[in-house]
DNA sequence: CTGTTAGCGCTTTCAC
DNA sequence: GTGAAAGCGCTAACAG
């Protein structure tokens, strides 16, 4: 513990509100008023307060605010890892949000480990943040009704899997999105347009499902099974999925990839094989990464807003702590297709 | 401001100690004693107060914990954005050493506004927090020494300049990494070799710059200033250089970026210009970020141990903030060169 | 072993 | 306008 006795003024410790205010010679009630802009406080008196504040550079214990102010202006943030474009876009929208709110973010990765997602919730919960975004939750419902009974407010962005109407979410347009996605290959001449999924029982997964199929029935494409393949959303799961569908005997000629992890997979196999991209297969990928831009070619792939999804859940937290209500508790965002290179008719 | 009686068991609102106390028929003393785990207790007061504890779900409040013990558990993070990777990963390594010390990390992301950086940094200091963590931070020197006056500790993670010696710092072998890439260049046959740098004056680009010379001295190639363009390590600015390179009457054989973005860059005019990577153009890189994995061809580079310096930024920080004598307040970390497809000998 | 008591630093009635 | 005093919830001496 570091204890240093204050001889000299260049602040080696800092000042409490009580020393302030003795060096003003005043009481702590009316320095804290000064500090915190009341009106109520001769000018005399603000001005003997300011100079020792400037003269030392006292500022306010903010721990000690919060326990007595009973909110701490922080806010928790748990989610698997950071290091993934798709993430950190996230939380830097909500980062730049909660500063305008003048609050900040404690940061939880869990490594995807359930045991410390719910290690970390509890810590979050005592006391240190008033509230928290939870992303890409492995938390049952269950376990989320836990913290709304202990009073405890939060908002899920983009949840796993379903969760109640009452829980406070935000997530983008699953379905419209992988819609536009497969009309766009649709519009090119595609016909036989494979996709490889997340894992099942994912919202991401189904909703994506769903607009794809919805897509293709539209046209009155014939659904073929065999060109749906389940995966895990990482580039080799894309690189599995795409040598089984390559390995059809009737191949597609364009594959929707449910991310863009999986659409570089399959970028990557299609160059092993020596199939041009896209003149020889077509690839869509879905999130729009910084990834994206960069492989070759780029890919054409479905924008999820997810900076805007992070400033979005701040923003219906922040409303929540308020004790307003909120009359969306499901926020959707709108989706919209990025066209690259890595899509073209499909050769004759 | 949620304030609720808590007539049933049902935790709608958190106990406080006191409560937990009288509901065991204990004092509060005892009953933070058993909470945080001492010996000196009867078997009975403590199944008394466990039983408490966990039929009301009672856990304790960390602010009031944090402003009677001095300490939050809290370390503030600042650094230029998070959604690049270089960053994301040495934060997700300074996040999982944390929680091995069981604190948790405020994240402030300054989006390279001075400003904001010296406002978060007071923020950070104001008793939130017991520490930081300073990344790439565009601070002086001079602001600095003022946190230091103020006896607040840090840890500088890469820092952009020359800082003084008494300074914790945590960085990467700039220099050898950079002498390490032309050596390979210069194992492979080429001679000669163009330097995309960073701004001149940082740490990294001074560094990487005499890496760079002295390899090339060390076999005897006469220095070039034509051959180094300074760069600001992005994407755009590598494309910029590269032009510069390769419209040179005697053009570089192979090019040495940076860092990864800027080797980026260099690929995309490459491919722009039709010349092959690494048939007509070597290209490296530097930081090793995910990006060169997976760009086409794959980057030959410098890995930086990122995670690493993120872990070693947290463990050199507890130390310090244990009160701790630190032997090395420099700490620079080994680099490896990754070697990929981007290079291979010159085309005769 | 256990309770009493005094803070930690700040905010906020409530009188004067 | 301003100060005294009572907390916010928890920890830690200090008696017993």
């Amino acid at each position: 513990m570091v204890v240093e006795t204050d001889r000299d003024g260049n602040g080696r410790t800092r000042l409490t509100i009580r020393q302030v205010a003795d060096l003003a010679g005043v009481s702590t009630a009316t320095v804290s008023r000064v500090i915190n802009g009341r009106a109520d406080v001769s000018e005399r008196a603000r001005q003997a307060v300011m100079r020792v504040v400037r003269e030392y550079g006292y500022t306010t214990n903010r721990t000690a605010r919060g326990l007595s102010a009973g909110h701490t202006g922080l806010v928790g943030v748990t989610l698997p890892i950071l290091h993934h474009s798709y993430f950190s876009v996230i939380i830097d929208g909500a980062a730049e949000a909660l500063y305008e709110h003048d609050m900040r973010m404690v940061l939880c990765p869990t490594h995807h480990e359930h045991e410390r997602e719910v290690t970390l919730l509890e810590r979050l919960m005592q006391g240190t943040t008033d509230g928290a975004l939870l992303i890409l939750p492995e938390e049952s419902g269950d376990e989320l009704s836990t913290l709304t009974a202990h009073g405890y407010r939060f908002v899920i962005i983009d949840p796993l899997r379903p969760i109640g109407e009452r829980v406070p979410m935000v997530s983008a347009a699953h379905s419209s999105g992988a819609g536009e996605a497969v009309e766009h290959l649709l519009a090119l001449g595609h016909r036989r347009i494979g996709a490889i999924t997340g894992p099942s029982g994912w919202i991401a997964t189904e909703e994506r499902l769903r607009g794809y199929r919805g897509a293709l029935a539209a046209v009155g494409v014939i659904p073929d099974p065999s060109l749906e393949v389940e995966s895990d959303f990482h580039a080799v799961g894309g690189q599995l999925a795409a040598q089984q569908l390559l390995d059809l005997p009737d191949p597609p000629t364009a594959i929707f990839a449910f991310n863009d992890m999986l659409a570089i997979g399959v970028m990557q196999v299609a160059r092993a094989r020596g199939l041009q991209v896209p003149g020889d297969l077509s690839v869509v990928g879905f999130d729009d990464t910084f990834e994206a831009s960069i492989v070759t070619p780029t890919l054409t792939t479905v924008r999820q807003p997810l900076a805007e999804m992070g400033r979005m859940a701040v923003s219906q937290l922040v409303r929540l702590l308020a004790g307003q209500r909120i009359e969306a508790l499901h926020v959707e965002l709108g989706t919209s297709l990025v066209v690259r290179e890595s899509t073209a008719p499909p050769r004759r």
